[in-house]
DNA sequence: CTAAATTCGGATAAAAATAATCGTATTTTT
DNA sequence: AAAAATACGATTATTTTTATCCGAATTTAG
């Protein structure tokens, strides 16, 4: 329920790796099997990350993705609002509040979008680049 | 995906009604009614609260439910666990890592865990007393 | 003693979200 | 022209979350 979707958690593997390698282009197929993820799944997140600006992409043979910016350029927060949509804790963090039957008697909204707020912050301040172990 | 499950939900609107009628037992149903939440689901949540120890129940007539510990000395992190057994942003952080076949190339996984404290230490500060409107 | 109001517990079902797969089209290089 | 890629849409499968149902046990009140 607290939980990094796999769309996020193969993003910033892919990131990564990209970035490792960023004198060439990379293909979904030579990531998808040296980090042992699924290429469809994996493939399709890329063209998203393309689409959202974060990768350009080149067709046809020799084709392959690469970086827009450097990863510690990119947050956790720019990765889960390009592939998630919706990262709000309750439903009515995205709107007006007037999402369910309960707004006359909620108590409880504003202190939890504060609460909100404070995990918005983590991840807006969590770059790809932090997230690599220091070995 | 980074979302409160609605049994945690429920549970903080349910805790601070019990709280606010700490005079006596609060049924179920009666908590369901006031705050229109489905009853069945209410009730299990209760439940399990009761068996972890965050409420005493009374059987029978008469019987409902009552606080334990004050509302703020209960944390929401003390919900999560009492509800949903996980709260791990990946699967291998509460393991020794070892969960998938990605292990000898992971990359990750220690910054993650390092992520996973920070959103921890949120939950753990914030309780259920401070989840209430100031109006 | 009985009826009613309740918690308790297990099972199951329904709905939603997440993850994965498939097929085909398009582009580019050789 | 063939091969190696990305692009795109549709669909399926799996898992998680949310909700419901039923019957049992307990307690109070009459």
């Amino acid at each position: 329920m607290i939980k990094l979707s796999k769309k996020v958690e193969y993003a910033i593997m892919a990131l990564q790796y990209i970035s490792e390698n960023s004198s060439k282009t990379n293909t979904a197929k030579e990531i998808a099997e040296k980090l042992s993820l699924p290429y469809d799944f994996l493939s399709k997140l890329l063209q998203t990350l393309m689409k959202k600006g974060l990768l350009v992409s080149q067709l046809g043979v020799k084709g392959g993705y690469m970086l827009v910016k450097q990863i510690n350029e990119i947050t956790v927060e720019d990765l889960m609002n390009a592939l998630d949509e919706r990262s709000r804790i309750v439903e009515c963090a995205d709107n007006d509040g007037s999402c369910c039957s309960r707004t006359e008697i909620c108590d409880i909204r504003s202190p939890i979008m504060n609460l909100q707020e404070q995990i918005n912050n983590i991840f807006k301040n969590t770059t790809i680049a932090n997230l690599k172990n220091n070995i």
